[in-house]
RNA sequence: GCUCCGGUGGUGUAGUUGGUUAACAUACCCGCCUGUCACGUGGGAGAUCGCGGGUUCAAGUCCCGUCCGGAGCGCCA
């Protein structure tokens, strides 16, 4: 007594066959005489009937929501007028012979049944639905959600290895490096008193592929970053990593975006078309004021630098940079209020506004406006304009914040997918508190050679071969060419204060691995659970994570992190410190 | 570490300027019902309103503290 296929795979063509169903009970509806069991597995529903005369009748009265039972009965075509439109299996029913209890079950402790049926899950609390997974798990949302994770993941497979790509898996239990996040810890019992640590990423390992001459390599790694959480953000965390030897910026990213077109029609059906926008970071800043802008709607930023510049107003006149603004819609005080606080978090010292009503300016710092603000920038009767004035770079990200909530406040976002390459990254950035340069993505990116002889006396104004993929406002991925000449690898230790002596602990495999002739190389990580999320439509990670952590970095079903008894503590030669 | 938001039967919500039996839906249990598909219908049980303290004649409601959860800042090469 086999199951024979799957309840949600009944169609009007299996009407006449004896089949063997089982699952679990989405819904039972009991009208006396008779019972329908709406019976689930992980393909849908169908209904099935239990009339009286049947000796199965007392074992279907008895049975009730999530039970998991084995159902042997005829499908039936319904009549025309008792078809569900609804279900995909809406055509049949299934009578039952026989009806055996595999299983009972508590009452879940939320509804689960909603989903199946095509209907909308009534929300729950999100800290309930991760004490009680499996439950939720169960129901279709995830189900969805974690399907549509495996179709992007095959199709991944698929594509890469029709490319010529080679999975490498690369070790889990590995070295700490400096700097970039913080590393999780594993104690090792073998030598007490020494540590491993889990990968932040499999940087360095799939640089010494390309180096040994596998030219194509790629893994769904795990990393690990032992930082704080956020929606799009949790301590392990699955990458889409690759890297390739001979190639340009350029080749990385023409590569990359057919892999995104072909993941979206596998898995979306949804068609882009190539090649994705590419701006340099000096635009997205100055346009949106973000290095991973959402164009899914307008609401550019501009510059009115210069039209303020040595004017009456003292704020604007001497600013590095004033940015502008300008919104189709009279925003109430309370409002401006709501977006100046915003803007104050990211660093602005205030947002300066206006409107424009009977073709003047009136309120705020309506009467500071030089009339060459409307000559250069385009402004219409009744819409709002805002300033921040500022350095550079908080001007910009601090508008470009205001500028994403007022995308979503006056509903401007467009559905859809709007993929972009960011390029041209600055190299390195200044480190206010270390009071020397660091670098902005990591010191093995190779800088722009071009600017190469600007290395040592103006760092700021070299351009790195590093790249960001960016959908609907979110980084999904990121990379770089790296450095694969010994000597340069070594300039840049030294520029970020990385001394050769600790070049040579930390990095010494690394540059001895250079010093074998490395190819030319580059690569990327793609976000896997973010870029999944947004596929999904969802806004938190945690919902295409099977089991994720909560925000306190818990992993709520096992109760992870957790006490170790002292004898395993004992064995790594640790002992817990008191909290001071 | 910081800011903001939330916590009321199993679940999802309501609860007015503080006012006496904490409401509604659903789920659950029992009864009736042969064509339902969120079946219907009658009945029942189920909440010391996260916890502690304070103000008050009176606190779910106001104040303070604390715990838990979420969003964000810092952090995240």
């Amino acid at each position: 007594m086999r199951r024979t296929l799957y309840c949600g795979n009944l169609r009007e063509q299996h009407a006449g066959e004896k089949v063997v169903l089982e699952g679990w009970v989405n819904r039972r509806r009991d009208l006396g005489g008779l019972i329908f069991i709406d019976l689930r597995d992980r393909e849908g529903i169908v209904q099935v009937i239990a009339n009286p005369d049947s000796t199965c009748f007392t074992e279907a009265d008895r049975v009730r929501p999530e039970w998991v039972v084995r159902v042997v009965g005829v499908v039936r075509s319904r009549p025309a007028d008792q078809v569900n439109p609804k279900l995909s299996t809406g055509a049949v029913e299934v009578v039952a012979e026989s009806l055996e209890v595999l299983a009972e079950a508590k009452t879940p402790p939320f509804p689960i049944d909603a989903g199946w049926r095509g209907e909308q899950d009534q929300s729950v609390n999100e800290e309930v639905r991760l004490k009680n997974r499996v439950v939720d798990l169960r129901r279709k949302r995830l189900h969805d959600n974690l399907r549509l994770r495996h179709k992007v993941i095959a199709a991944i497979y698929r594509f890469l290895d029709a490319e010529g790509f080679i999975g490498v898996e690369t070790p889990y239990l590995t070295r700490s490096t400096p700097e970039g996040a913080r590393d999780f810890l594993v104690p090792s019992r073998l030598e007490p008193g020494h540590f491993y640590a889990l990968p932040q990423s499999p940087q360095l390992f799939k640089q010494m592929l390309m180096v040994a001459g596998y030219d194509r390599y790629f893994q769904i790694a795990r990393c690990f970053r032992d930082e704080d959480l956020r929606a799009d953000r949790q301590p392990d965390f699955t990458q889409l990593d690759m890297e390739l030897s001979f190639v340009t910026q350029e080749d990385i990213i023409a590569l990359n975006e057919r892999l995104a077109a072909y993941i979206l029609q596998e898995a979306l059906g949804v068609e882009l078309s190539l090649p994705f926008p590419r701006l340099t970071y000096a635009e997205v800043m100055n346009r949106y004021g973000s290095d991973k802008p959402d164009l899914r709607f307008g609401l550019e930023l501009q510059d009115a630098t210069e039209v303020f510049k040595g004017g009456e107003f003292r704020a604007f006149a001497s600013a590095e940079t004033v940015k502008v603004l300008v919104v189709p819609a009279l925003l109430p005080r309370k409002e401006i209020e709501e977006l100046e606080a915003l803007a104050k978090s990211k660093g602005a010292a205030g947002l300066a506004w206006a409107r424009l009503e009977n073709s003047a300016f009136t309120g705020g710092i309506a009467r500071f406006i030089p009339p060459g603000l409307r000559e250069k920038i385009a402004i219409s009767e009744g819409q709002t304009v805002l300033f921040v004035a500022g350095p550079w770079r908080k001007a910009v990200e601090s508008l470009g914040a205001v500028r994403l909530e007022l995308g979503k406040r006056l509903k401007l976002i467009e559905p859809g997918y709007k993929f972009l390459w960011v390029v041209d990254f600055p190299l390195l950035e200044w480190d206010e508190e270390a009071n020397r340069w660091t670098y902005m993505h990591h010191p093995f990116t190779s800088p722009n050679l071009e600017d190469l002889p600007l290395l040592e006396n103006n760092p700021g104004q070299v351009r790195a071969y590093a790249y960001d993929f960016v959908l609907n406002g979110s980084e999904i991925g990121g990379g770089s060419i790296r450095i694969h000449r010994r000597d340069l690898q070594e300039r840049m230790f030294t520029l970020l204060g990385i001394g050769p002596q600790e070049a040579q602990e930390k990095f010494g495999f690394l540059l001895e691995a250079l010093s074998y002739g490395a190819p030319p190389h580059g690569g990327i990580a793609w976000g896997l659970d973010r870029f999944v999320a947004h596929l999904a439509g969802e806004d938190s990670i945690r919902e295409v994570i099977a089991f994720p952590k909560n925000k306190e970095g818990k992993e709520t079903l096992t109760g992870a992190p957790a006490p170790v008894d002292e004898t395993q503590l004992a064995a790594v030669g640790l002992a817990i410190r008191g909290n001071a």
